[in-house]
DNA sequence: CATCTAATCAAACGTACGTTTAAAACGTTT
DNA sequence: AAACGTTTTAAACGTACGTTTGATTAGATG
């Protein structure tokens, strides 16, 4: 049963449009061209352009966060008592990212370039809507990082789930950054495994720093 | 001797605005009546809303990234014939972020929100500006870094400088994702300094973490 | 076959935008 | 004070946008 042909015609037509443009520069009357709906229609399904951005995310970020949740507790029954392995919880907070491990089949390998710039736009409504998908993943995750690192304190940690977060989400999302540096490595289409490789061992050293002492008091 | 009130006003105000609001949703006329100038005086001044947003960028990524080079300057001439100290070219880098040393007259304080905005934006043009202007400052820290490095490969760098860009930007950028965590961190104004310390400890370690060798061949 | 609901369609609406124009005001030079 | 280039101003232009409307079609229900 095909729930509407139409409705997910606009979802991937905006999806890939938004990636490429950006929201604020991609038009509905774009959208439906692409898809070879009518324009009427995405206000019909959606109810507004806004929401049409929300259901895309929800689209995405729900099968997202429940792989990532699925992998922890796997991760958490193979290890019985024992404790688990930085890297190993990391690889699973990381490795359901859509363009990795590309599923040509739900279209979204670009993905996260499109949260990249959900999170540099600075729509209140839209931020607060990624913060409630993200929450739940996060604080369990935060719970088990935490039973890793235990030589950290809970601010601590944070700040390093934050950079951690930066750093992904920067890797991840785009060329752009890339290619600031004069380039040697072109990210030919099967280095992905190899650059969440290198990801996760950089962030899990990251994490084993030891912890920060608060800074000396300067008279100037 | 004063460049022209009207020019700097309006730099000012779009500025401020294209933080809050991104620059897609902020128009001129936003930006003229903040300012309090006559809606046609930016493209007097500058030639197109386009233009106008380069200027800004201009303005502040000269400084930015001059002081970066003088921080780097500095260190190698202090360290002499010695290795440069990680820590030490890290904060070189990272120290001259607007942000952070709060400088009040320029009020540059939140043009790094600008810069994360800048790198999600996808437009062509303005991707190829800002690597225009970052591309000679981050060559010169990709040398200094391969000295304090020399057990990475130049290819194992440059993707730690990305995580290291993805990382800071994040961090600096945006209060986002620091309440994705239910947050017991509260960032008061002066926790600046302990944020840079916190970050180039986490980047830092990451840096130092030996090189992450070539995935295995799998069967499946 | 009649009836009703959901979906599609072409067309239009109102608005907000970046830009242009042409006149006025200003400041400096002669 | 006259002439000149520069800057400011109010007004308008044309366009592209998100959304709404009302008619039409399609498919299910009785």
């Amino acid at each position: 049963m095909e729930i509407s042909s139409t409705r997910s015609r606009i979802l991937d037509a905006a999806e890939q449009l938004f990636v490429q443009r950006g929201f604020a520069r991609t038009s509905l009357r774009a959208i439906t061209t692409e898809a070879k709906v009518n324009l009427a229609s995405v206000n019909y399904h959606f109810g507004s352009k806004e929401a049409l951005i929300e259901a895309i995310f929800s689209r995405r970020l729900e099968l997202l966060n429940r792989k990532r949740l699925v992998n922890l507790a796997a991760l958490e029954k193979e290890a019985g008592t024992r404790p688990l392995q930085l890297e190993a919880v990391l690889e699973a907070f990381i490795r359901p990212s859509p363009r990795l491990e590309h599923e040509p089949e739900s279209g979204g390998e670009q993905f996260l370039k499109l949260l990249g710039h959900a999170y540099a736009e600075p729509s209140q409504h839209l931020s607060v809507f990624l913060r409630r998908h993200h929450q739940k993943t996060l604080t369990r995750f935060q719970d088990a990082l935490q039973q890793c690192l235990s030589h950290l304190s809970a601010d601590e940690l944070q700040w390093r789930i934050h950079f951690m977060l930066g750093a992904t989400g920067y890797a991840l999302a785009g060329q752009n950054a890339l290619h600031l540096i004069t380039s040697t490595a072109n990210g030919g289409p099967d280095e992905a495994p190899r650059i969440i490789q290198r990801l996760i061992a950089f962030i899990a050293a990251g994490f084993r720093a030891p912890a920060s002492e608060p800074p000396a008091r300067v008279a100037h």
